[in-house]
DNA sequence: GTTGACCTTTCCATCGTTGTAAGGTCAAGC
DNA sequence: GCTTGACCTTACAACGATGGAAAGGTCAAC
């Protein structure tokens, strides 16, 4: 019923790092604390904990998560404000969708024209070096995601790793 | 011919803060300077740095584009280690791309299973609040991307605005 | 009473980019 | 000459989510 934080990550697959920190921004109300200051969790702090990490795992942010908690919590709130914010986030994922498939198109379309052998003459290199006088390179550019150059992909790692 | 930082940044598309960031970091060699201190730039080192500039909007990381820059400056390497180079980000781009998308999925599911009216009753929350034994929940946790549980998205803001 | 697993806090790193602060330089206009 | 404003300089902090390490306290078992 009661538990230390290790064990309430491991219940709700958040990381005690990570329950620390919710705490620390105010996701979360801060926690009881035995005499000796170890934090204490009831089986419905670990379930609200489950939440945020599922809600972490579609990809929400955490200010997009704080509000779901209050949504959430609310029992009386009209669904259509889940489901708002829901496709709202649906719609950044569009656009990040859009510029990597732009990406990859581009690479795939200079992948496609280079021998990839001993010779030196290389179209990649060559495409990269060349001026384009617009950024008109891609579809991309002229859906409305024009205003930003890249999106702060952070393509690889940083994830968090195997648990 | 020879420009201070504003223009070497109009001129590549490169913002003058990210040029001393490159700089710093030691993916360009340091710029001459005036007698005062301002930084020198010619057409070549623009030409530099609008190559720099493309790989980003391709997404390369920097340590990549060091890579491509030696690649690029060494006109003897093969053709080959280009490509390599580019067919590894295509597959980083894919880890993505199927990361957000089985994200977008399930949202789409359960978007498409709530009503979206003035009732509490959401499935999308009650989904978010369901404990889950194993993450089974999308066919991306069999294809080896299983061992990361989120990849660092930041799916929204963060870009370069409107240079 | 020691050991080892757990907990605490604080600070740092990642990644690419922007912002801000506090100052020096330079060319034009008065 | 002197001011103004646009430019340049450096150094630092912030974003976002997470992990890591340091330096120490607590607790149960042996």
């Amino acid at each position: 019923m009661s538990m230390n934080i290790g064990e309430a990550a491991k219940a709700s697959g958040v990381s005690a790092k990570m329950i620390r920190h919710y705490e620390s921004v105010g996701l979360f109300p801060e926690a009881a604390r035995t005499e000796s200051g170890y934090r204490q969790y009831t089986d419905k702090e670990v379930s609200t904990l489950r939440f945020v990490r599922q809600s972490r795992d579609l990809g929400f942010s955490i200010e997009q998560i704080r509000e779901l908690l209050g949504l959430w919590q609310d029992r009386r709130r009209p669904s259509r404000q889940v489901r708002a914010l829901a496709q709202a986030h649906i719609e950044e994922l569009d656009e990040k969708l859009e510029e990597l498939q732009s990406m990859k198109a581009t690479l795939e379309h200079l992948v496609h024209c280079c021998h990839g052998d001993d010779r030196p003459d290389c179209p990649i290199i060559d495409s990269l070096a060349q001026e384009r006088r617009e950024q008109e390179r891609s579809p991309v550019a002229a859906t409305g995601l024009r205003h930003r150059r890249t999106t702060g992909l952070q393509v690889g790692r940083r994830g968090r790793p195997t648990a």
